[in-house]
DNA sequence: CCAAAGCGACTGGTCCAACCAGTTGACGGG
DNA sequence: CCCGTCAACTGGTTGGACCAGTCGCTTTGG
């Protein structure tokens, strides 16, 4: 029997994420002031200090603008947040579109992914290709279990990304993965097609090791975007 | 006269910094534990609250993970850390390579970039094919100042980037033009030639405005990638 | 009368001191 | 030898005080 951890969330965690949404789902214009921390703190029924953590890290996001003696300012987080926000975001409808979220993100995993291969085609150091080819016989390994698979999957382009040597995709990877809208927790539906396609992967694999930027390119592509059409098409399964 | 402004950075801020490179730099192992906050507010000569403040922006973007009871310890932030990160890096050679993070943040943006210019081509409203005109033709009006045209030049790509409805890569797109190491503060001379080719950022709008997908592809790609290459061989102008 | 100096009444920034709430490990009884 | 207990950590939270900027209103001087 297992139980789910209760809800351990620190005060400030809470007071962070209710003030995101809040300002994601837009009920602060841009430039409008936040309640001052006091208020903020009297509001939520908690210390001042708590608040403080909450507004530093919305400020990190790019979310709002604090600066001493004036008001705290939300931004428009279109123009200053950062990709980290999609990391953080909870998959709550009424604060942005889940679907058309989840099709951007899987949009961008195409991209990054074929770019990744290619340049990991081009660049990886032997060493890295020797790993590459031994995630995919991880992978091939867990053949009928499709949750070991897909954990598989995601280690072995993980090596991909790492073998391109391209610092951004890699973090640009960790954002993508890391959410709780991310590739790894999408319905595994959408990407039974792709996850089953060990030939694929296998003959990806051996064109990064073999060298060729541009095959390793298309076949990177051609499995990643498979994805893309069948949420764009019936994004709510 | 002008003056800089003053170190006003606040204490927590400056905690954040140093502790942000330190973890970047790799002076902790990944799994070690940070020394506890009030060891570390002892060491500053800061109040604990201030510590506080800083270790929770790190455990945002990734580089530790805090737990009450047990230690701080360090993650490995190539595996946890998001985008946001080279946001927010310092352009110090001690901390991270700079050449080559400014090779990759131009290879993910001529990444993101092409895919954009296909999407927005694809899929943009009218009107923001209006705009994207409109944005092409102020950038041809600053035609011989070079730091308003690399401005107008960023504010058409957020246009097409913003037509391509992508919030992922929009936020990606804010993440690389952010930080201090980002596209917009590179060196000009990296990017003149492709600021001066007003023509072909002409037919890139054009192309966008016909809904030719592969053609504004195929137009941003050149037009971007260029620079990737300049960087690639040369690095330290 | 109007502008400029000045003065409060805000805002966020920092500190102190205490206590609550978990984790860890060592110590002692079974 | 194993296992519960407990003390000494860790981070989490609170209250209150004060510093340091900003902003707007009021008073003052032209």
């Amino acid at each position: 029997m297992t139980f789910e951890p209760l809800s351990r969330e620190s005060v400030s965690d809470q007071v962070f994420g209710r003030l995101r949404d809040a300002v994601v789902a837009g009920r602060y214009a841009a430039g409008d002031p936040l309640p001052s921390e006091r208020e903020l703190a009297a509001a939520f029924g908690v210390n001042r200090h708590a608040i403080r953590e909450a507004l530093r890290r919305l400020q990190q996001l790019g979310l709002v603008r604090v600066s001493q003696g004036g008001a705290t300012r939300v931004q428009d987080w279109r123009a200053t947040a950062g990709l980290d926000l999609a990391m953080t975001l909870a998959a709550a409808e009424d604060v942005l579109p889940v679907a058309t979220l989840n099709r951007d993100v899987l949009e961008m995993r195409a991209c990054i992914g074929a770019d990744a291969a290619r340049l990991c085609a081009e660049r990886a150091e032997p060493s890295a290709r020797d790993l590459i080819a031994r995630a995919v016989e991880e992978y091939a390994a867990a053949v009928p279990d499709l949750a070991r698979m897909a954990e598989a999957d995601l280690a072995l382009w993980r090596r991909i990304v790492e073998g391109s040597g391209n610092i951004a995709y890699l973090l640009a990877f960790n954002s993508l993965t890391a959410g709780a809208l991310a590739v790894g927790h999408m319905p595994p539906q959408r990407r039974t097609a792709e996850l089953l396609d060990v030939a694929a992967h296998r003959r990806l694999s051996e064109l990064i090791g073999a060298g060729d930027a541009a095959g390793a390119e298309g076949a990177a592509r051609a499995l990643l975007s498979a994805a893309v059409a069948a949420e764009t098409e019936s994004p709510r399964p």
